[in-house]
DNA sequence: TCACGACTGTACCAATCGGTACATGGCGCA
DNA sequence: TGCGCCATGTACCGATTGGTACAGTCGTGA
């Protein structure tokens, strides 16, 4: 065992910039290639280096599943922290535009991905348990303070956000199922109506 | 190779159904601890055969798997069919019993199977692509049909059970992550109180 | 120039996998 | 009773896995 970081954290280096660009690479290899039967030599082919090099950087397979999970899920959010809110658009308007960024076929692996993490944590696979806990309630939060903000009831806004959390959720598995984009979208313009009223 | 059953399909001896019973206990096994690592000797040992005896009556890993999501595919459906609708219930008032049948803690590990064969099946994984067809179309037409008969518009009818069946998957997805059952009724309730008018 | 330390690849290990060959046991039938 | 057939178990095989030991490469400072 000759394997021990030069800095410890907090310091980007060589080593560190090596580290995460190798990240970035098995994260957008497991979102077009699946995370169930990764193997470390696949993964390395696949990116040009040994496994060694990834038990190198990650200590283990294990470790580097849970940064692979935590760098996919902040990717994921990253979808909604870039959403340009331009004054005057209606709240349906607003979740069209969320929506629509969320389905762009370039993040479908990223979608796959996301509920194929959820397949194995809810088995409890300790890479990817993590996830379960802000699953929901990180993604609610946002959501229920923005209904807030507009003047909603607290207890019923919360109710709302998780309806369409789930409702969106639902939506997506569908679209990756099927590929019938003109009938999810149609189902979820069907929702938009029902939630926030005809328009 | 000395592995050939007695009789072809279509009548069920001793052989059948020892088969079934094997089938049948490995669904248990696999809904209670996952597809994603099941092992042909792990299987065994847990109901009681060696992996050869798997192999004998099932042909090979992938066969088994076969077998394995189309009948825990078939175990979900029959909670649909096994509803009992009194007359005089109101659409919501159904709805609501579903949801408690698909909710029930009995059923968790089956729903859990659910979303981990999604998982599988989004990446192409043959023995779980044969769900993707049915994911949605299957339950979409007695859906399409309940509310067609029901005097609604084809189209219309469509979209809203498209829309229902993406919500209760979600809502379902936020119940096993969260075991938040208190909030995910709520959401259930503030769903069906959109969808079917207020009451 | 030389030594040192970080980075990387090759070769290897034990464990486990799916699948197969072969031996055993127990039942029905003549 | 003895023959044969089917179910089952044991032992094994090659392939693949995560992880390790060791050696080589290369830039850098004295």
């Amino acid at each position: 065992m000759d394997d021990s970081h030069p800095e410890d954290e907090a310091e980007q280096g060589a080593y560190w910039a090596r580290r995460a660009q190798l990240l970035n690479a098995a994260v957008d290899h497991v979102a077009g290639h699946g995370i169930a039967d990764l193997s470390l030599r696949g993964l390395g082919a696949a990116i040009g280096v040994s496994h060694r090099m990834l038990i190198h950087y990650f200590g283990s397979k294990e470790q580097l599943l849970v940064e692979i999970v935590r760098t996919s899920e902040r990717r994921q959010r990253d979808v909604l922290s870039r959403l340009r809110l331009e004054p005057g658009l209606s709240p349906a308007d607003v979740a069209r535009l969320l929506w629509r960024q969320l389905t762009a076929p370039r993040l479908a692996g990223q979608q796959r991905l996301f509920f194929e993490i959820c397949g194995h944590a809810l088995r409890g696979r300790p890479e990817a348990a993590l996830v379960l806990e802000g699953l929901v309630t990180d993604w609610l939060e946002p959501l229920v303070a923005a209904e807030v903000g507009a003047g909603a009831d607290p207890a019923l806004a919360r109710n709302r956000a998780r309806l369409g959390l789930a409702t969106v959720r639902g939506l997506l598995l569908d679209l990756l199922a099927t590929g019938d984009r003109a009938g999810v979208d149609a189902a979820m313009e069907e929702f938009l109506r029902l939630y926030y009223g005809s328009e």
